[in-house]
DNA sequence: ACATACCGGGG
DNA sequence: GTGTACGGTATGT
């Protein structure tokens, strides 16, 4: 039988005998679910010390046994292989085993033969290796040829049996030319009464994907609109939410920050009723992988939550200074989120209007809606980093960057006849964290103020060219300079002035970073021809992002090939080239404004936009041949502000206003819930004026507004709430904050707090008479907070004031002056 | 100045 | 064994 199938998942499983199953889970080209069942031998390698005499050795670590449980692992055969390691060639030891799960048992033992030096290939996660042996592609189509088996031969294996019309027995599994994909999908999102996972309940759901438009419910009202399904509580809810996934058979699940909400809080709510949450194609439960945020995982459907991939892969090129799925929403595809009172709705929904409960059934579907168009939107991102990663798509969609670098070095090593390093231990990282820091890239403080006509240049993949062009990895860094090698200007490190060499023998990792750049091409050729086709330009992203981040894999902690020498190697050339560009720009005659690591700032002055861009031409003349100088943006203003200590610019702290009226805001970070609502609100609207109006006066008279206004205690009480969230038991704190003070208080009173609460206080007067008092004794809870008590100071000193000083400061009025309103100079001067 | 603790997304 | 993120900032000591 010979099937034609798209891989989606791949897990593994061990049946009754305990021989470990790799299970392919995906679609047929008919569209039928379909399982496929495979396995791979495992192995890992030993490293022998110098004038071993291999043979023996051989037969020492052939006779390894180790006992597991109710079994025996054993070696079942060992090869003697030529291989290199980090470069260099070696002898290696091949040891195949007897199971995937023995190798860890395995190594323990031989790893302290007197013979060995080193083992490798150990921490390889038996999915990976296998796509690695059998020569998968994730997410391409496959010609599957094997034996069709039914339920029957599954139970007599000891597998589970499995939501799937196809499944298969494979021989021989070969990758074929692709045609094109889209997964079946379900976008949902959970509405509920808390916010906090493990409190509340689950008040509905909402469902959405191109067809489908779902509410579902236990909250009656009148006039519900067709989308809306009752049902009797929750725990037909939750029932209801399972059979609909059960009968859509999804590829794909996806949320909106599900992997730290929607599905925690369901999970809870499912425990809570003794509900099974068996959602898996082999009716496994949801699992939860542990992480600081964790991921959940469903068997055979692949479970995406948006927010990681937007916030790990999309991020950079966003605008949107927040994450939230309105604003995202807002950028990505022009549409927002409905705008109802939330807090009060899921606080009050017992006694709300029936208007108001179907007003939050209709936010809750467009929230569905959003995640559902978002999917589609940023499906091709999300499939083109799997295709060229090669992990599965659940991996690779919250995967960060550094963990794909890898995983793409790992799926490509073999062309180098590489043994693939071990991930470091825990005292590695702690021993590459002590050594800590190392000069970075080239920052030219800003000039501290408002600017007209602004011209940004950057650098194209600027460290991608740069490991290229000097061929910069561990493999190649050489300990004394070779007769014919690349050599770094000299810097500064750890104390020293040194210079690093390398080989001019090609490294793999340059190599398949040169490869990366290549292919990139490719498709931008491609892409002149096919214009915006959405998968080329996804394409043109997962290359050129993935290529971005070897520069920073190099500096990574974590990394298999850490290398701090390459990734100072690589700033130290940065530094030179951006110095370069900005003596240029200074010899033509512009004013420059800014410069940071790759891209450099200046004002047009007297000069025409053409005449940058002839500039910039000179430039790329001059410049090595892998290396290019591009333009960002021409823009009408721009604010550089300080930092709020020192008199010099803030790196990265800027806000510019585009041609088209938009604006660009960058570095300022007072988004955060541990301000007040206040603060938020006030510093958005002054940079906008100032940047609208060219200068201050617009911006300062409101600020002046809101100061009166809480000297006059006009505003309420609700916009100054800070909000903290207690994230230990509260005895454990060694430091006694405000929302430690009000964590204890609430204790006090009986009111539910625990790990993960979130806090809420205001900053009241206090004592009067008392002398200073620590922030912590004039905290109080909002409830206890008398409408006009909460301390006018606090609130100018550490948080109006943070907040707007720094913009103020570029147009020379000082704090003082904001609060005494005498300025010192008139405005004209500036 | 250094240590400790929290922010993000989500209701 | 699916890795215990990460860089920045406020408050306390």
């Amino acid at each position: 039988m010979m099937v034609v199938f798209i891989p989606l998942d791949i897990d593994y499983v061990d049946d009754k005998e305990n021989k470990t199953w790799i299970r392919i889970f995906g679609r047929t080209k008919e569209g039928k679910r379909c399982c496929v069942l495979d396995s791979c031998e495992a192995f890992f390698y030993l490293i022998p010390k110098e004038g071993v005499d291999i043979k023996k050795y051989v037969e020492k670590v052939k006779k390894t046994e180790v006992k597991i449980a109710n079994r025996i692992g054993k070696v079942k055969k060992i090869e003697i292989v030529k291989k290199n390691f980090v470069g260099k060639p070696i002898t290696a030891l091949k040891v195949f085993v007897t199971n995937h799960k023995d190798i860890i048992p395995i190594k323990d033992v031989v790893k302290n033969f007197k013979e060995t030096k080193d083992k490798q290939e150990t921490d390889i996660n038996f999915v990976t290796r296998y796509i690695i042996e059998k020569g998968i592609k994730s997410l391409q189509w496959h010609e599957v040829k094997g034996k069709v088996i039914g339920k029957k031969e599954l139970e007599q294996l000891g597998l589970e049996p499995l939501d799937s019309e196809v499944i298969i027995k494979a021989e021989k599994l070969t990758p074929i030319n692709k045609f094109d994909f889209k997964p079946k999908f379900l976008a949902f999102d959970i509405e509920a009464s808390e916010f906090e996972v493990g409190k509340g309940q689950i008040i509905m759901i909402a469902i959405a994907n191109e067809k489908l438009k779902k509410v579902i419910t236990w909250k009656r009202f009148s006039n519900a609109p067709p989308e809306v399904e009752f049902v009797k509580d929750e725990k037909e809810l939750i029932e209801k939410f399972k059979e609909i996934i059960k009968e859509e058979k999804p590829d794909c699940l996806v949320g909106y920050f599900s992997d730290g909400f929607d599905l925690p809080y369901l999970r809870e709510r499912a425990n809570a009723l003794k509900i099974k949450l068996d959602l898996g194609i082999d009716n496994s439960n949801i699992t939860f992988i542990r992480g600081i945020v964790g991921s959940a995982k469903i068997s055979g459907i692949v479970h995406i939550d948006l927010f990681k991939f937007i916030e790990n892969i999309i991020a950079p090129t966003l605008q949107s200074e927040t994450l939230t799925l309105d604003e995202v929403a807002n950028e990505l595809i022009g549409e927002q989120k409905l705008k109802i009172d939330l807090a009060r709705l899921t606080k009050e929904f017992h006694k709300a209007k029936d208007s108001e409960i179907q007003k939050f059934c209709l936010y809750n579907l467009q929230d569905a809606v959003l995640t559902a168009k978002l999917f589609c939107k940023l499906w091709p991102n999300i499939a083109e980093i799997t295709r060229l990663v090669n992990e599965p798509l659940w991996t690779c969609s919250r995967a960060t960057y550094s963990s794909l670098v890898e995983h793409y070095i790992i799926h490509n090593i073999n062309k180098f006849n590489e043994i693939i390093k071990h991930r470091p231990i825990h005292e590695e990282i702690q021993e590459r964290r002590r050594k800590g820091k190392y000069t970075g890239a080239f920052v030219l403080q800003p000039k501290p103020g408002l600017y007209e006509n602004i011209a940004m240049f950057d650098f194209r993949s600027l460290y991608p060219s740069i490991i290229i062009s000097f061929n910069i990895s561990p493999s190649t860094i050489l300990e004394k300079p070779e007769k014919d090698c690349y050599e770094t200007p000299e810097f500064e490190y750890d104390g020293k002035k040194v210079r690093f060499y390398f080989s001019k023998k090609q490294g793999f990792i340059p190599c398949l970073l040169k490869e990366l750049i290549e292919k990139r091409k490719k498709v931008k050729e491609e892409l002149k021809r096919k214009k915006d086709d959405p998968l080329l330009e996804a394409r043109n992203y997962a290359l050129k992002t993935l290529a971005n981040a070897t520069y920073g894999y190099y500096a990574f902690f974590g990394a298999r090939w850490y290398c701090r020498e390459c990734a100072a190697s690589a700033t130290a050339f940065g530094r030179y080239y951006i110095q370069k560009v900005i003596e240029e720009a200074k010899k033509a005659g512009f004013n420059v404004l800014y410069a940071d690591t790759d891209s450099v700032a200046f004002e047009l002055g007297n000069k025409s936009e053409a005449e940058a861009l002839r500039w910039q031409k000179k430039i790329n003349e001059k410049l090595p041949k892998d290396m290019e100088l591009e333009l960002e943006d021409f823009y009408k203003r721009g604010i550089f502000v300080t930092t709020r200590r020192k008199e010099i610019g803030a790196k990265k702290k800027y806000a510019m206003l585009a041609k088209d009226g938009s604006i660009k805001i960058r570095g300022f970070e007072t988004v955060r819930r541990d301000w007040a609502k206040l603060t938020k609100e006030l510093q958005d609207k002054v940079l906008r004026l100032v940047l609208e109006e060219g200068k201050p006066d617009k911006a300062l008279t409101y600020v002046y507004k809101v100061i009166d206004d809480l000297k006059a205690k006009k505003i309420e009480k609700e916009k100054l709430i800070i909000r903290t969230q207690l994230k230990k038991e509260i005895e454990s704190y060694a430091a006694i904050t405000p929302h430690v003070v009000i964590a204890r208080r609430m204790k006090k009173l009986g009111l539910p707090v625990k790990v993960g609460s979130i806090i809420e206080y205001i900053i009241t007067e206090g004592k009067k008479g008392k002398g200073k008092e620590l922030i912590r004794e004039k905290a109080k809870l909002p409830e206890e907070c008398e409408e006009k008590e909460y301390d006018t100071n606090y609130y100018i000193e550490h948080q109006i004031i943070p907040a707007v000083e720094n913009i103020f400061e570029v147009f020379g009025i000082t704090k003082e002056q904001i609060i005494t309103r005498k300025r010192q100079k008139s405005l004209s001067e500036f």
